[in-house]
DNA sequence: TTGTACTGTAATAAAAATTATTACATATAA
DNA sequence: TTATATGTAATAATTTTTATTACAGTACAA
């Protein structure tokens, strides 16, 4: 598993506290990783529609929407992997009952995981969670 | 995130279906891994009581307990990473009012996502899940 | 209309994590 | 006492992640 969650929920929450634009280069300096990381993962939050730029001198980042209205899961979405517990990368045995089963029967458990995973991320909203902060 | 749960998953599955005791060889023919990578994964699941396994000639693998004992959030448990949805592997920056208090913020969400995540898991044993194989 | 400060993105390099391979010690059944 | 297992360390190969460099495009403002 990687950090692009952490990135774009810290990402977010800069967003959500921050009275006017951010520069992606001062979000890394918060964040502490490349910039051009972050422009990366903003490109992405921007593409699902939670986040909006402005190009140019003064230009920046902000919130496409409230808050109040964007929810953990859909910063999650944004980033979410293919399979949820992991994804072994070889090719089980088709020649064995098992190994030839395997997949799908996974891939029918992560859906049910991710249903339980997402409705418990939808339960907070961007704003309750940048709420904790002091 | 990496293939640890498929893996461990997989094992479960050929240990709970089998009739007699399977070598870290026969498994890994099934996987499609290197069958060092599956003793390691073995040698993880019999420290944590899901698996025994006996030496010498002739020798092999079982289940240590029976599977409807076995639920998938214990195999889970065995493989299960420091951060579920991901860890960044920077130091936010400690002079930013954000970035100072954003780990702890995120560890807290994390437990709570776990907890979600462990329910899901706790509700199906190894023999339930295993039943859906035709 | 030109310099400055941004975003956007591609290409590449560096670093880290994962998986495979080799090697061999140890156990046990036949 | 030989054959076939487990157990595990060391190392190599591969893949993934992150950082760096470079530069085109946009918009403000002097």
């Amino acid at each position: 598993m990687n950090g692009r969650f952490p990135i774009a929920l810290h990402i977010m929450t800069l967003l959500c506290s921050a009275e006017r634009m951010l520069s992606s280069e001062y979000m890394a300096g918060s964040i502490n990783v490349n910039s051009v990381l972050v422009r990366k993962e903003l490109s992405n939050l921007i593409k699902n529609k939670l986040v909006s730029s402005q190009e140019g001198k003064n230009g920046g980042y902000t919130l496409a929407r409230p808050a109040a209205q964007i929810t953990l899961a859909e910063i999650y979405e944004t980033v979410k992997p293919e399979a949820v517990l992991g994804q072994a990368k070889n090719q089980p045995n088709p020649a064995c009952p098992i190994g030839k089963q395997i997949n799908q029967h996974i891939t029918d458990l992560y859906v049910d995981v991710d249903k339980a995973l997402m409705q418990r991320l939808g339960n907070t909203t961007l704003l309750a969670f940048v709420a904790k902060f002091n």
